[in-house]
DNA sequence: CAGTCTTTTGTCCCATGAGTTAAAAGACTT
DNA sequence: AAGTCTTTTAACTCATGGGACAAAAGACTG
């Protein structure tokens, strides 16, 4: 019975969870301090092994920031991917692209490596991150374009509008955090309603 | 006729010239790469200089972010101020405090170091400016409360409402450039327009 | 133009931290 | 228990960059 599998992981599953792990450290201490702040040896502090160990499982320290990125793109991407299966108005879909992404954000919060400086890494991965980016602001102004002709928004400027509201979203991680007496659902509730209705009273 | 005054600048003019001048390249190529990614030679190279000039007018690394950040800050301080005095309701207050903040923002493009790591500098001075970021924050919530209160705004999460928006212009730096289409009244016009009416066609 | 500021430079020191290598420690097989 | 993987470690190299220092180059005064 080598191994009743399920319960225990195989040796890839292990690596594959060691490696999630430690990314999800890495991902915290680029956040908190930056990533050139960071050393390698720190990470592997907190981790309870040595640098040395974190080499077995990446190639270098900016394989380690490009994987934390890309788990904080995914966010936006899933989001986007979720949004094109859904059904309904391009009002609707909007509204489900922000809210997921919101959620996934405040989620996988282990990700939370938005801030960090994509410039560090080379240039190929460093477009390959930014034309994620571009898709998704993309598609949010495609939606609010069409969401516009089809007469549930007012004719706002798409570009602007588009900035505005990715601005807010991506600063949610700077002052909501896992404890937050809100949940991910409020906030992005509370949220959608604030881009969609504004603040002042109506008439 | 030593020095025709007015024309020419005296020692101490000269010397705040040169300070000012290299402040902004410092916080250019700070936003640019990050602060620890910063050697200070390029900084220097970039102003024409080596890198022991800058010793002469900063004390140390450290002191340059602080001073860069400093400005930055002042953007909101100032808006603050300026809106504290200004005569009118809580809602017309808030409207000139986000106004100025972001046109203070847009034009004084050289100390956009937002983004910058403030965990970088000594306690003390970190302290010192998440003050100041509390300060405008408070009073943003402040003036939200009191606009519900006055019936001008309808009944948001305070909280929220105030990061939502604090996050939507913090964010105006990383997409408007320069020499944006739009200028910078234009872009705070569009932003309060946003905020004040959201983008729901009205029935 | 000698003497005294102020500004800038060239050169050095030294800590930090990324990445390498070879060997040790575990784990799994037969 | 010997042999063969896989994983982790200790010890080293080496480039980078912050900061110190003393000397040089300008500028202003009498």
């Amino acid at each position: 019975m080598a191994n009743w599998n399920g319960a225990v992981a195989s040796r890839e599953e292990l690596r594959e969870l060691k490696r999630r792990a430690a990314l999800k450290v890495a991902a915290r201490i680029f956040n908190e301090k930056g990533y050139h702040a960071t050393s390698l040896d720190e990470i592997a502090d907190e981790i309870g092994v040595t640098k040395t160990a974190l080499y077995y499982y990446f190639k270098n320290k900016e394989q380690l920031l490009y994987e934390c990125l890309k788990l904080t793109y995914d966010c936006g991407q899933t989001a986007r991917l979720e949004a094109e299966k859904f059904d309904g108005t391009a009002f609707d879909k909007l509204q489900h692209l922000y809210r997921r992404f919101m959620e996934n954000l405040m989620e996988e919060r282990g990700a939370y490596t938005t801030m960090a400086n994509i410039r560090a890494l080379p240039d190929a991965q460093q477009e390959e991150l930014l034309d994620r980016r571009k898709n998704l602001d993309r598609y949010s102004r495609m939606l609010i374009e069409k969401a516009i002709s089809e007469g549930a928004l007012r004719p706002v400027d798409v570009r602007i509008t588009s900035n505005f509201f990715l601005g807010a979203v991506n600063w949610i991680l700077r002052w909501h955090s896992e404890d937050d007496a809100m949940t991910p659902r409020d906030v992005s509730n509370h949220f959608l309603d604030l881009f969609m209705n504004g603040i002042v009273a109506k008439a």
